[in-house]
DNA sequence: TATGAATGAGGCTTCATTCAT
DNA sequence: GATGAATGAAGCCTCATTCAT
């Protein structure tokens, strides 16, 4: 009896699991296409194969969505992040694989980048703390950089790592929408070399 | 008796020209404070003392309204970089010029920043148009640079003009916003030095 | 002195009157095609070359206007009716001459026909008015003709009288927006022979 | 289980069919005393014991509705008409019989009738389709009527189709409001006679 | 848990009408 | 008389959220 209680309750959880799944997927979906506000609860919850109340059972509003597909993209992306191998290395190279991490990321998880990258969902409550997650992770980058003396430690840090998340933001996010413009190798070069040595000639 | 009319054509043309810039003026202020989206036409009209419909005299709807502001936003900006003197200088000061015209712009417009640096306004179809406009504006730039000789030219300039915009909107989109978090001369050396030499050590 | 003001008193009236005019004849051209509730008071003053607020000078409101062009519609009818040469003719003659001056009122002030025999614009309270005097009209005609022994007497006069104005609106509302459709004999033959005849074989 | 969903199914299908039946309802009692364009969304939801949502989740818009009214006029007068015995009878019956079918629908559906034959709602674009409709359906019973040697044949089909029309909604449409102002055999009568036999003495 | 019909506050926009010039 | 900018009531429709089943 005990037994069929167990049973039931796992495959109540596992449903629910899924169900959530379903519409955290369905709303990377929507989210990445058409931004946030211009998503009706309506069409995630038929993207998603659910009714319109599933979502809030679920999900105690919109915003709280928003907030778990930004979660889940920055997680994620940590996740990704993380794959590098820490060899000692020189700054350009280090620098170039994390860059490369980041251009790996946009490309495989694409609407997570295109969520997450998103002036119009990063405006919003749950966005802007996406945000200052994101900035305090490059200010991080920065002072094990400037610690490890590949960066130099003259700039204002909050700054500087707000104007790192900037050039991201507008980069990878533009990219994750047209990944057919440019490819991986300039979008690496790019971010790298900008975010080294500048535009100097 | 033509006197008359062109006096009374004047007193309305002003009058109306008026009603329009305390509408421009209004909408510059609620947008930069919570945004297009989150601005309705009610409040809107309020702000600038005059009622719902007079919104629609003068602008075919809130879109309209909102490329109005960006439009202006852009034009002041063009207006306030065209003072700096164009001496023939080092690459270096001449960043620095320009980095201090927008620092400047945006302290002293600082409405028109929030609200031309802000990505929910810029996610928007007139927000779209205004942001090509800033990369193409800082592609340009870029294209100078190169053949001046201050800027490297191995860069995807695209590419290259796109981050700097992303450093933008994120830094003075945010400043704007929080004039006092950092003071200026700051604000003019990250952009300045992380254009020009990026972090590298 | 006081010729003056008199000649300035006429000059007046003479414009005042133009003006009149011109509101009319813009408004019939209007509500021709597009029928009173889909025609703006401000299309209506551009139409007519004035400014919105001219309209009310001239017509208590947009209701004063419409009702101002079915008075003029329907004097009109009368003026084109009155010219038939009432000559001592049989039934059939006569009703066909009437028939004609219908026809010929429809393809001469196809606008003010428009206007008139429009389902939109009678369904209105001065539409109402107009339809009444239309009954009424015919009902003068039919008793007319019964005392002149061409019409039958047995039926409700009221009844027929509102079905011969329903043939009239129907028909010649149709063909003064489409006259190329059918040529003028047909509407005549068929409003004629209807009328006097009917559907039988 | 199954059971238990399928109750719960028709429930709620038999709930939903009721709210949109109670819309139609209401739509169909508020369209026939003031025309569609004088009744609003609010109103009519409030005459349903609705939301003002909910117009909107059973019908794409207001002219939808007003469609969805007219449909429903129309497929109850074919139904009305049809329970006529066909037998094969002289002109007269036949046409008597038709005439009469059309005053009993007009008395046992009045509202349905008053939408239909409302010069206001058939100026609209689903109005003008219904208008159509109603044509058509003249045509061919005029058609057969000539085939069937009871009609002349020698006029011109479509003008006269229209021209019944014209009678009908002017009769009916205005019975259908006033029912008390004359009696059914005389309203048959009418349009039985004029049809048939026209005015001549 | 899941459903989806219902809700209703609230947004945008239109347009007949007014009134100061 | 003429002007036309301003008014604001009122309409239509959307959509996040709830709740009875």
């Amino acid at each position: 009896m005990e037994g069929q209680l167990q049973k039931l309750s796992n495959a109540r959880q596992r449903s629910q699991a899924e169900t959530r799944g379903r519409l955290l997927k369905a709303a990377t979906k929507l989210f990445a296409e058409k931004g946030c506000s211009n998503t009706t609860t309506g069409a995630l919850a038929s993207e998603a194969g659910v009714a319109v109340g599933t979502v809030y059972l679920h999900f105690k509003d919109k915003d709280a969505l928003l907030n778990a597909v930004l979660k889940s993209a920055l997680a994620r992306l940590k996740q990704e992040l993380g794959k590098t191998t820490p060899n000692k290395q020189d700054g350009h190279s280090l620098v170039q694989e994390k860059m490369l991490g980041l251009a790996n990321y946009t490309q495989s998880f694409s609407d997570l980048a295109a969520v997450l990258f998103d002036g119009g969902n990063l405006s919003t409550i749950p966005g802007k703390e996406a945000l200052d997650i994101l900035i305090k992770s490059q200010e991080n980058g920065l002072m094990v950089g400037i610690s490890d003396g590949y960066y130099r430690g003259d700039l204002h840090s909050g700054l500087a790592a707000r104007a790192q998340v900037g050039v991201l933001v507008q980069i990878l996010g533009w990219w994750a929408k047209n990944p057919q413009a440019v490819d991986k190798a300039e979008v690496v070069e790019v971010l790298t070399e900008l975010r080294l040595n500048g535009l100097k000639r």
